[in-house]
DNA sequence: GTCTATCGTGGGAGCGCTCCCAAGCCGATG
DNA sequence: CATCGGCTTGGGAGCGCTCCCACGATAGAC
């Protein structure tokens, strides 16, 4: 079944359905009704490849996991992000092709690389997360192949949607220091992932508006993950220096993971020490006690990567688009702000506490 | 660059570059070195889209989530899963496309299924654990179209790659029952899904080969979340009936809300209650005590369904391929099997304690 | 030396669309 | 009544490949 074919039934030319089908309103209504109903009866949809062949665009956005970050890639982050990626695609019309470095150096990516981009697979790419030296970036840019990275970059002026890693980073610490806390341990991230760095300086500079510096034995990099949390805080622990009265955590795994840590060493939170995450993915938030955490708007980050991805390749030449979404401070248990949920309160959940938002810009 | 140019470049004609890129054997040594040496110094890659028109295949395969199951998209087994497709079509140099129903009822769905199926943007379909009733399974066997379900279907005779959900449950329920625990709980996932309706079928035959017949109020259906988990066992100790002694739970997700349940309830695990989850999913596994599960590999099951699909769209004619993989017994604390982890163990890993595998058909 | 198989090669046809240009038709205009 | 512009329509050309067939060269068989 062809357009050709279709044309033929409904006693037009293939011009005209082509016109249809792509909804150019040079069509008469007549035209119009008879094709569509000759469309809808065989159930016609046109050949993709075709369409692209001709109209030299695929309709299909690469979401591209560098290797890197692969190993992150069971966090709950990533479904976030793709959700938001597909859900604003699909909107488009636009289909999203997954590509993964599934292997270290530069044989999968190359492949990867040459056979998506060079061979004019997808039309744009998103990038989840670099880090911050991966060439990839300099490759496209240099390919003058569009593309957005989730994730400021800080040597390249490109096209990215972020979060205000810096800004959550220093409402969280604020908050503490608010609350009387005066020795703030962090936990970060990778240090060569540029939401690390963002959270660090927020941190740092939280710490020096309100007169106190970074104690560097209180300054502890994890991997992102809640084994890593668990063991930065051991580390933080074990260290010989006075203890903390909190810690902000880069991720809400890396602070479940802290969390356990300090459960083990039988420190109360939030009495002895209070704890901030960063992310607010429900899944990670469900914790003895319930975790405050800086909300970061993933699967929104996710949509706005596409409406600027599209946006760039319908206008190649335009200057970057960058665009950094507001973080909000979520305050429950961990940090004091919120009473110990009741046990088995009738018909509440008690596993999710309702909490206290404190928006923010 | 086009093949064309190549072969301009090369002194070679169009055909004998084509050949070359598709590795035909019927290319001179010498004629395919001086084709490989331009194609290279050119950084040429063929035309997806070209391609795809003119040998009516696109080398891409569609990872589809239903919407039903999209809710549980943020558990950590879709990323395994997609990890795992995702190696295996990059193995096959094929690429993937993520179709999600991003919406309720049939609108997306339709779409979706027009644009991406009908439109022939996709060789093939993975479909990410369908639920009993979804009707694209039908929809795509009318259409002769080739996919493989990750999750067998109990209607329709179709390609699946599943895991032995039946033999492990049995495995873990037996497991309890020869420790001595008599009153087994079960909180089972969604009874759309078929996983959960085989799990429980493995639970039901324990029992009965043990002598003993599953107690109605015993058994409460969760939805796979720690959410859900958490208020299946609330509702399991409230029930009003003699505790249970011991409880198998669906995933490890729910597994980890049920000892949050527990612990509210100052029930103690394993001593009051023994606990044994189901998935394996490291990310979950990081709970105290630390969960016993039923290892699914979850990944070889994405590969799996790779192979399969790429065997089928190679044949479109042959046979269903159905390929069951196992499932083991991973024994830690909550089920009594492993001591408590020391805490602030030297050097050691107390997170994730070292566990006792038994290994199974 | 002729006949036939084998191998490497080239080029035509065509995949199913989009894009562009030209042609036909209409009513409005001077 | 001739002219003009807008609207609708049709068809040619071509997107960059693959597939098939045919051609010439080489080599082996008789």
């Amino acid at each position: 079944m062809t357009l050709e074919e279709i044309a033929r039934l409904a006693g037009v030319s293939r011009s005209t359905v082509s016109r249809v089908v792509n909804g150019d309103p040079r069509v008469s209504p007549a035209a119009r009704q008879r094709v569509e109903e000759v469309i809808r009866q065989q159930n016609f949809h046109p050949h993709a490849a075709a369409r692209s062949l001709a109209s030299r665009r695929t309709r299909i956005v690469g979401l591209l996991i560098p290797y890197a970050v692969g190993k992150l890639f069971r966090d709950p982050f990533f479904p976030a992000l793709i959700e938001g990626v597909v859900q604003a695609c699909n909107e488009a019309d636009h289909n999203v092709a997954l590509m993964m470095e599934t292997s270290e150096g530069g044989a999968t990516s190359d492949r990867v690389y040459r056979r998506v981009i060079r061979g004019r697979h997808v039309d744009g790419v998103i990038i989840a997360s670099s880090v911050v030296e991966d060439p990839i970036v300099a490759r496209l840019k240099e390919d003058g192949f569009p593309f957005v990275l989730v994730g400021r970059h800080p040597h390249h002026d490109v096209s990215f949607v972020d979060v205000d890693n810096r800004g959550g980073a220093h409402m969280a610490v604020t908050h503490l220091l608010a609350h009387g806390r005066r020795r703030i341990a962090m936990i970060t991230g990778p240090r060569n992932m540029i939401a690390s760095i963002d959270r660090y300086a927020g941190y740092v500079t939280a710490l020096q508006e309100a007169g106190h510096l970074p104690e560097p034995a209180l300054t502890v990099a994890g991997d992102f993950t809640r084994r890593g949390g668990y063991h930065a805080m051991q580390q933080i622990l074990s260290s010989g220096v006075e203890l903390p009265d909190a810690v902000f955590v880069a991720s809400d795994a890396m602070a479940s993971g802290a969390l356990q840590a300090l459960r083990d060493a039988s420190l109360r939170v939030p009495d002895d020490i209070a704890v901030i995450g960063f992310d607010g993915l429900e899944e990670t938030l469900v914790s003895r006690p319930v975790l405050s955490t800086v909300v970061q708007p993933i699967e929104e980050e996710g949509r706005e990567a596409v409406r600027a991805l599209l946006e760039l390749m319908e206008h190649p030449d335009r200057a970057p688009l960058q665009r950094v979404l507001p973080t909000h401070l979520l305050l429950r248990q961990s940090c004091g702000c919120e009473p110990e949920s009741p046990v088995h309160q009738k018909g509440g959940d008690s596993l999710v506490a309702s909490s206290v938002e404190v928006a923010t810009a």
